[in-house]
DNA sequence: TCTTGAGCTAAAGTTAGGTTTAGAAATTAC
DNA sequence: GTAATTTCTAAACCTAACTTTAGCTCAAGA
């Protein structure tokens, strides 16, 4: 087979529009595996600009790299990545995605009845419901979107 | 007029589900204006707990704390707000919710034919294209939802 | 070969959105 | 009237997701 080269760093950035930093960070956060050539330069996979196109994607819908590093999980880190191996995992990926935008138009249908209504203020109002919400998380900022708080509060 | 003695910070607290220093931490972002006791303690309106209701309902739509303050600034701070106040602000609010609603599916749709079809690494994808990306926005984390970045790059 | 750009590491800094702590003063409860 | 709660402020701390800096090495072109 023929020898595979790698990519540099610089590369990827150039074509994902990430910053080179931000490409450092993730492999530190186990997104992404290159090796090392002789000089100890990283080196990718051409196959890493779709990885890390999709790690932007799912930020964009709000999910931490922790969950993007598990969502990639399925992706074989050896080979490059088969158009089967990718709809293997757009399709995990769609149906956490399908359940955030849910989440979101529910609570959109809840906000016409709600604060339409003026009834925001009860405690039995849906929308600020605890139970609901992103509170009791500990400390940090409050996750977004609404639902998974999972790496938290499996202990 | 009924003399108005204001409700305390805890009060507020138990009500909205929100520790008390989130509560300062709010004031001190100029989401709510509370005046103050003889001795000095914070005292507001009992509508602020609808009033932080709202801020509860935006962040779990994903805006931010200045965001949330300027859909804020068309309530009245002076009087309680009335159930055509609120309405008003919820529409407001909606136009912004829809937007980022649509976002959201648009980019879902857009993932059904992209990383489907193995796409993602092109540069035509329209699903990781900087201009469709949160990129660019200099330091900190990068917000979250694929839009408004407006409070940076206004300068 | 030499120079310049790209890459490397480790550590510190940044932003948003809060929490925690410490010590003091005000309120409430008995 | 005293004890127990709340509340106050200011400052430090926290997480996520990165960027910046410093000082150095590697690699590519003239």
């Amino acid at each position: 087979m023929a020898k595979q080269a790698g990519v540099a760093i610089g590369y990827l950035s150039e074509r994902t529009g990430l910053a080179v930093s931000a490409i450092r960070y993730y492999e530190a956060q186990g997104l992404l595996e290159p090796w090392r050539n002789a000089g100890g330069q990283r080196r990718f996979h051409r196959a890493d600009i779709r990885r890390l196109s999709f790690v932007m994607i799912a930020q964009q819908f709000g999910f931490s790299l922790p969950e993007i590093r598990s969502f990639l999980k399925d992706l074989p880190g050896g080979r490059t990545p088969t158009p089967e191996d990718w709809a293997r995992i757009s399709t995990g990926f769609r149906s956490h995605l399908d359940a955030r935008i849910e989440t979101l138009q529910k609570l959109r249908d809840n906000l016409d009845g709600c604060i339409g209504c003026g009834c925001l203020s009860l405690p039995k109002c849906k929308l600020y419901n605890p139970e609901d919400r992103a509170a009791q998380k500990g400390q940090g900022p409050r996750y977004l979107m609404g639902d998974s708080p999972k790496a938290q509060n499996e202990a």
